[in-house]
DNA sequence: AATTATTTTTAGGTTTAACTAAAAATATAA
DNA sequence: TTATATTTTTAGTTAAACCTAAAAATAATT
């Protein structure tokens, strides 16, 4: 099996590959897992080793299948909990990312199969992140960021990009959440600030929240 | 914050202390723990830093008040998840152990407040096991070892001193459970084992199985 | 009381996953 | 194209938590 760090190291990349849609440098791991380039060259040199993931020196690193597999196999178990925590413990959607980062490296194939059970099968996260299958597969959705939207067009919120408790008690205090109606009354040129009406109320966003926001136009 | 390391070591001791009643020897520990007694001194020198516990070289360790209710927050946290894995998603009571030894390790008040409000405040684990309170008492029950009761004598069944799987299916087999009433029949001096009734079957046990059973006479 | 056996500790070593600092490779700019 | 800047890797440390082997303390026998 994968130890704790190795399992981050994997969902790490497995992310920053969706993101990028091409090989992921070392200084982006780093990045994201808060830790030093140095750190990430040994780690994924490991990785390599146990067929993870292919590795050329100052070329960056690409997930194999069984890399996938396990990446995929720890967002799953994260994005789970997640739902497990919102829908049955109450948690707010902007206090669960922390604790699912531990219960996502709970080792038990039974447990996650169960929870699924229990959960309903759930197809979602809290945060409108698809939830991969048990043999690692995400269904895409179509959805556009909210920046992509032009004026007089309208969405429904799917889901969010950024899930830092920051922007998700923003966008509480918007009344902005999953399902919820965005329509853009304006669109400004130079920053990519927008005008948007949300229920009754209409107010201003910056080009940042309008980039983290997903939305489906039918 | 306290390591996973740090987190199994106080919970052994506060289970060793409470069976032998005095203090808990280096061997005791490593033998519980599995590990070498070279590494138990070590870890017991940390802790007697950290305040967790006394340690008087070759004399053995006591866990100071702080340490007691550290290591009974991590026997609350492994017990309430029991009760969740066998109440919520129907695992059998010999299959929780492993899995609750993981999500015992979870840091986060707020879940386990959750979780125990969500299981109902439950007062004993699948094994029959007390379940600490928020402040870490746990409140003692009378029960006795089915070993201890005299022939003619019946008790209920109240708990299980091993939870091995081997031992709970046994138990299983012999379709004993919390709650099942138990009536001594015949008890040998010379090997403590006993004839025992169960429902309509009676059956011969030996004095493993009868000092590893709780139960109370009313 | 002296010897032997057991328990416990110390000393020194390993592995994992970090780190810093310096060197090497690659990318960018002059 | 050469010089400079950035990225990445290597080399060498560190800390946690384990290990083995040997020494020291305690307990049990003779
Ligand atoms: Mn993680
Ligand atoms: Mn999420
Ligand atoms: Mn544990
Ligand atoms: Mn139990």
């Amino acid at each position: 099996m994968f130890t704790l760090a190795e399992e981050n190291y994997l969902k790490t990349i497995f992310h920053l590959e969706h993101d990028s849609m091409c090989e992921v440098t070392t200084n982006a791991i780093a990045e994201s897992i808060e830790t030093k380039p140095s750190s990430v060259t040994d780690m994924v040199q490991k990785l390599a080793e146990k067929k993870m993931l292919t590795y050329k020196r100052y070329k960056g690193v690409q997930l194999t299948e069984e890399g996938k597999k396990v990446a995929a196999g720890v967002v799953r178990k994260h994005r789970l909990w997640e739902v497990f925590l919102v829908e049955k413990l109450h948690f707010h959607w902007d206090e669960v990312h922390e604790i699912a980062e531990q219960l996502e490296h709970i080792q038990s194939e039974e447990l996650i199969t169960r929870l699924d059970q229990f959960l309903g099968s759930p197809d979602f996260d809290p945060h409108g992140d698809p939830i991969p299958d048990k043999h690692g597969v995400l269904k895409r959705t179509e959805k556009k960021l909210l920046s992509e939207i032009e004026k007089n067009e309208q969405g429904v919120c799917v889901g969010v990009k950024e899930s830092s408790p920051e922007f998700l008690q923003y966008l509480d205090k918007k009344k902005i959440s999953i399902g919820t109606k965005i329509s853009v009354l304006g669109k400004e040129f130079f920053d990519g600030s927008m005008i948007i009406q949300v229920g009754t109320e209409q107010f201003f966003i910056s080009i940042k929240i309008a980039e983290n926001l997903y939305v489906q136009t039918s």
